[in-house]
DNA sequence: GTAATAATCTAACGAACGTTCGACAAATTA
DNA sequence: TAATTTGTCGAACGTTCGTTAGATTATTAC
């Protein structure tokens, strides 16, 4: 805590603020779309300003990847913490997956669950190590649920993160809700499809 | 057929082998990252003569857009052509879309797939035409699949073109073929996946 | 209060970009 | 063969980009 009652230094603010209105051009107008300068306008600066907090545009990148991702982790962890039962748990980590990709942080969106193609490999192993953190978490859960015979545990987690994620392309919110979303898939997934099954 | 026994004019060869080149280097280097003189030079031209051909460098990610589109529906429209049981045309169509997604025309992957978000209104409205047409197959198919009660069409298909496309991101031709990402996905979803149900 | 450090500023550099212009060559038509 | 269209070319225009250098102001530490 600091004399004046902030919690951050001017510094520590700035930087947040940039990130912040990086996040949501980046997302807007896509990271070759957004320029140093319509960021530093966002934030209220002059350009070089902001090379004083990141020495480059795709170090900012990274920043606002590494703040998504990182505040999904926490939010999907956060859901389950509670939860015991097993499908209750997977139940409640997908709609928070759903919720976080979808309202929380539309910043994100593109950004976090886009593969880094066309990156430098300096980012995109940054990106992809925290992938897979944050997959971890689906293969913990999916181990703990009782399936039927033969059905392969990795494909099933690519499944349902891959059908829950690809929402990002359809979702409008005058027609679905996050959590309905995410509901009604795992319930499709969960007892089937075929009428003579 | 012309007189030298080519069935192409000179012009309608150079028009191809630009968006032949450019859908390689728009996958492999993105949108922004490949220029109009990367493009040229691939091509064995000037910059100024692919302006000849295409009026701007949007009208090109048009042409390569279209091109990867129509391409796709012909395939899976053929894949399923022979086929009357619901079931297996269904499967055959997931085969064909996985396929063509990751083997066939690597170029057109994140391109047909992704939405336009960042291009302007004009090519976005022609390439949601394109996807919709696309869709169309796919609702018609699983409008004949003999269902358990209760289970959202739309959902169900949504479901299925997301996990199926998702593989983009993941597929690694070591590991998987496309071939059996759609079977294994299609199985899940057919039996489903609890134990107790 | 003074020195040091942190943060922002103005100004500009060099490179790359999409695109255009006008001349020239190749192919087609009459 | 002459006239016309089709295709390609070299050269450049104007703009925008990421980034840097150096001066200047605000904040902190002694």
């Amino acid at each position: 805590m600091r004399g004046d009652g902030s919690v951050l230094t001017k510094g520590a603010q700035a930087r947040a603020r940039i990130i912040s209105v990086a996040e949501t051009l980046f997302n807007k107008q896509g990271f070759d779309g957004a320029s140093m300068r319509d960021i530093a306008a966002a934030a209220e600066m002059q350009p070089a300003s902001v090379y004083y907090h990141f020495e480059s545009k795709e170090e900012l990148l990274w920043a606002v990847w590494e703040k998504g991702g990182l505040e999904l982790l926490d939010r999907v962890n956060d859901a389950i913490a509670g939860k015991t039962d097993p499908w209750q748990r997977i139940e409640t980590a997908c709609i928070a997956h759903t919720t976080g990709l979808l309202d929380w942080r539309r910043a994100n969106q593109a950004l976090f669950v886009m593969p880094p193609w066309h990156y430098p490999e300096s980012i995109k192993t940054r990106v992809i190590s925290l992938r897979d953190e944050y997959e971890k978490i689906f293969i913990g859960l999916i181990d703990d649920l009782p399936l039927r015979k033969g059905i392969d545990r990795r494909y099933l987690r690519l499944t349902i993160i891959g059908a829950l994620s690809w929402s990002l392309f359809w979702f409008k919110k005058e027609r679905d809700t996050p959590a309905s979303i995410a509901k009604q898939i795992l319930s499709i997934l969960r007892g089937g499809i075929d009428a003579a099954v």
